[in-house]
DNA sequence: CGATAACATGTTATCGATAACATAATAGCA
DNA sequence: TGCTATTATGTTATCGATAACATGTTATCG
């Protein structure tokens, strides 16, 4: 039973009327865990039935200091990355009894972020996490904002600081495993297309190619490396500047599937053999992928385990700090796994 | 400037004291409109930016009887079309000053649904969107529990019904636009992979096809469809089936893009012609399809505008009930469009 | 059997704001 | 110049719950 009557809110005053004891005796009740009669706790929960009385969580809230909601700060929703982060992010606050209170930052302009985090605090939100992706010096403001807050704050895919709580996919690990298993393969010039350098994760990427070719002892000058933006348009872009530059490249190392499934495209088009005369490694495993044609060998990362684990960190900041004991910082890589398909293949 | 003593939240008091004035004129201040000389309201912006007061959302919310906080329900946020529709819905609320609360279904228990409902409610939101589609039966409890909700609703993606006020996008238009282009092509042969007939919107989408058809005067009995399940391996099985049973097919109107990627990947397999000897037509429009090889015929819809018209709609709807004026259902209907790529050719 | 603990319930203050009402000072006008 | 309208501000009640404290009633035990 939703609400017997819509005018207005059957309040715990009216329970409390109804079954003739006093609020305190209702709070108890719906609270549990205190002394009442069963005979009282009866009575009144039959009134609760019959009113439709559900406690208002606003009120509750304001008396407690405590709003089991969580604040969560989104970025480029429209992606599928972001938006499968949230989707962990908003199964594990369930499970947990979170609510989510969600604000989508268009852009990073610094004084908007306050405005952000304030309409947040005004909302007694019990923490925060943020799920945008640290690019450029966006995050920067971290560091002098962040002991000004007065709930716990966990950020997701960002470089990890210290002193700040943060949960990121290890994407110089992923890179490496790409790498590693394209020098088993038998490849001998790997290039790679990154994705927007200013994009920590894109860095780290390319990092992980980067430095594995050299233990390897390879050569790795900037001629077998281009930029990409993520989208599949630019990552032809990227491509095809790339088959100039390094014309012998024998294998590629894409920094996410969308750029992948161009380059895929481009060298069907050009009649490039893939894998034979070059093989192709994404990143991210999105659902496609595995039909692109040929199927596309990848990283593939959990982003949705990724938001899970956030929040299952926040949450024991937050008791923690109820509770006063000290809330250690930490900062948590998950590994993303390799996914070999047609693109890539031993020589 | 966000809190300047992380212990204790600032309150409308703290202001009032420092500033030597009552707490109501700290309110007027904060709300304009109201008489205040310009020289207190001076002094208590002061003491506001000296202290960093922020007032209290929950508190506001709690004496107003009024939240500016919108329920959003979603389902499947880790597909890329709740997502970019839920984009939507952040933005435009972003833009008219509201909030989001959000709960993630991961099934249609009814009683979950009941309890979501009444999660948010709990928590004062002035409206709800319903972000999930529609499957079976499982919005039949619509019609009777709508009228117990005191705040207005509003669905997304759900058959139009009196009294309900809902945002879709047109799905039955968008088959007739694809059965339409192909007709022009000069295609006979048209045959249809749906997605699950459970779901609303796949059962437009067939209802289209089947419509356009026949009035061109066709034939179209059940041997010229098949039913997926919105996967890219389903839509496989599905194609593989429907080349046995309808081997004279010279078109397929696939219901998503996902599926129809499969269906260009195993066509190649079997060294069928795209388009030459089959055209290929999808629905969504995902940014991938366009670097599809070859690159892929689709129906266009925008979520993004989706979204952002339901917060547009629903926004009015509390508006209007605040002014205790009457408010019509609506049921609104987007149209998409047809985007034409190498996959269908005029033949 | 009286003292103490456990149980059961009520009263009052509080969370942080706004609404409604009250009051005082100034201004404009007949 | 006295009266009403406007401006400026304060006081009290309220939103819907819980916390803290108070009080009365049963068990329990030495």
């Amino acid at each position: 039973m939703i609400l017997s009557d819509r005018r207005k809110r059957v309040t715990i005053k009216d329970v409390a009327q109804a079954a003739g004891v006093s609020t305190q005796t209702v709070s108890r009740v719906m609270n549990k865990f205190s002394y009442v009669s069963g005979e009282t706790r009866q009575r009144v929960e039959d009134v609760v039935e019959q009113l439709g009385y559900r406690p208002s969580t606003l009120a509750r809230s304001l008396s407690q200091q405590r709003s089991y909601t969580l604040g969560v700060v989104t970025f480029g929703l429209k992606y599928i990355g972001p938006a499968r982060t949230l989707n962990g992010v908003a199964d594990k606050a369930d499970e947990l009894g979170y609510m989510l209170l969600m604000k989508e930052l268009d852009n990073f302009n610094t004084n908007r972020i306050d405005d952000v985090i304030d309409s947040l605090l005004a909302r007694q939100v019990d923490g925060i996490v943020w799920v945008a992706p640290e690019i450029g010096d966006n995050h920067t403001w971290v560091e002098e904002r962040m002991n000004k807050i007065p709930v716990p704050v966990l950020f997701l895919a960002m470089q990890p600081r210290n002193g700040i709580s943060s949960v990121a996919t290890d994407n110089y690990q992923g890179a490496v495993l790409a790498i590693q298993h394209l020098l088993d393969c038998g490849r001998k010039n790997i290039g790679h297309i990154s994705g927007p350098l200013s994009w920590w994760e894109a860095d780290e990427r390319k990092r992980g190619w980067k430095e594995t070719l050299s233990a390897a002892g390879f050569d790795v000058c900037e001629k077998r490396c281009a930029e990409g933006n993520w989208s599949s348009s630019s990552g032809e872009q990227a491509f095809i500047q790339l088959l100039d530059s390094f014309p012998e490249m024998d294998a590629v190392f894409v920094a996410n599937d969308q750029m992948a499934l161009s380059v895929l495209r481009e060298s069907h088009r050009r009649g490039i053999n893939v894998p034979e005369e070059l093989a192709v490694i994404g990143f991210d495993n999105i659902p496609e992928s595995a039909y692109f044609h040929p199927s596309l060998t990848t990283i593939s990362q959990d982003l949705q385990l990724l938001g899970e684990q956030a929040v299952q960190n926040i949450v024991e900041m937050i008791q923690a700090r109820q509770e006063n004991r000290p809330i250690p910082a930490q900062s948590i890589f998950i590994q993303p796994t390799l996914v070999i398909r047609e693109s890539s293949m031993r020589i």
